[in-house]
DNA sequence: ACCTGAACACCGTTCAAGT
DNA sequence: ACCTGAACACCGTTCAAGT
């Protein structure tokens, strides 16, 4: 995390540093939301002026990417974490394991989202605005390994980015999907009543009333890991 | 879209509605994006004072809401519209026609957010935030419709919910990841430099380097149906 | 019922100043 | 180099008032 333009500074005596103002960033946006983020309150948190954030970031939309980039930091790190103790067979299933380390990212950036569920939004949009080249460098480190996995495959490039598209949006598109899972009033013991179902006319939507007290029974990392498999047995060739 | 509580006054003479606050809003990010998007600057484009809107939406957070709901209803009407023209096999493909209709529907969808780009990610997002009971009601019709046309394929409830899961995951998943194709400088008319990968070290992206050249290259539409009929394949039984 | 207009608390950011 | 403090333009929203 510490680029050229924002150097941690010497480490121990100064009070800001990058990392420590985007984990409180992070920290704040777990605690009360994205909404109460705002550089005020993130400074009031850091007992510092908020100008003096300026210094770490650009101002609000680069903190912002900056959370997006300490997410994938996170990521990186428990995959580095996890690599050291290594599963007990070394090649893992006999394709040299690349099936496998998918599946282990994948369940990193799972564990990260649900780690941070307020930030998980920024992750999945704030992309949209960068140019590849410009994106945060731990969400580029994680691209090119996920890419470099895929080339075991065996498959040519356009098959392999057609992949690697499939790969990045099943994952993502499933955890936003799965974190909709809304709780309307966490007081009532009834599952359709917590997600507020009464209010929906059961003539007009049947189908919706009849499954939605199953929506909450279901296991995400399973069903995440599921699709993840029939798009590489398809798709992988 | 006419919900008792912001009434479509008479029609007509009036100035304000809610359908023309939310196509207003719409516009506006359109042509200028959604930071862009305050309630003054709304006014002041449909020629009232910033207060006047409070009548159609109830805060600035509630217009979100109502741009999602207003996002789905051309879903919807698009769907309405191309089933006034059906295809000459009614039907379809002897399955009674849901898979047909599915992809029609993520066709719908996909158009959409094409035409409303910047809108998109209130759309993957702004969901989250709600129980499902107080979503929009063109969201909850096309739930609905998804859900009833995935009972043609014979599951029980759990693997239909599992399916409806995957679709729509994959749906909004795929066009997020498919959309981040953002342009670093478009006067560029090489590929590669043109997304900015000049400032990417070769060294340390490797993959990412050699295969940035074919990543706008590539046809959506047919990719995120490719993904839709995989999924349909090994979920739907 | 529908909209105006002034006012308030809060926001991101500038600029000049401190150490 | 790193942070403060005052200031500015702008924001969402309240409240009372107009018609």
């Amino acid at each position: 995390m510490g680029s050229d333009r924002f150097p941690d500074p010497p480490a121990g005596r100064a009070r800001l540093s990058r990392p420590r103002v985007l984990r409180a960033a992070i920290d704040l946006v777990d605690r009360e939301g994205l909404a109460a983020l705002t550089m005020r309150s993130l400074a009031t948190d850091l007992g510092v002026e908020p100008m003096a954030l300026y210094r770490y970031a650009d101002g609000k939309q680069a903190l912002l990417d900056g959370m997006v980039e300490a997410f994938y930091a996170e990521v990186n790190d428990l995959l580095r974490a996890d690599a050291e103790v290594p599963p007990p067979s070394t090649d893992e299933a006999g394709d040299g394991g690349w099936r496998a380390a998918l599946h282990r990212i994948a369940r990193a950036f799972c564990q990260v989202a649900d780690a941070h569920p307020a930030v998980f939004p920024l992750v999945a949009t704030r992309p949209l605005s960068l140019p590849l080249a410009r994106r945060p460098l731990p969400m580029l480190q994680l691209n090119e390994q996920v890419l470099a996995l895929l080339d075991r495959a065996g498959l040519d490039d356009r098959a392999t980015l057609r992949l690697y598209r499939a790969v990045v949006g099943w994952v993502i598109g499933y955890l936003l999907v799965d974190k909709r899972q809304v709780i309307d009033n966490p007081e009532e013991p009834e599952p359709l009543l917590r997600l507020g179902l009464h209010r929906l006319p059961a003539e007009q939507y049947p189908r919706l009333r009849a499954l939605a007290a199953l929506l909450v029974e279901h296991d995400p990392e399973a069903e995440l890991a599921a699709g993840l498999d029939i798009l590489l047995d398809r798709l992988g060739g």
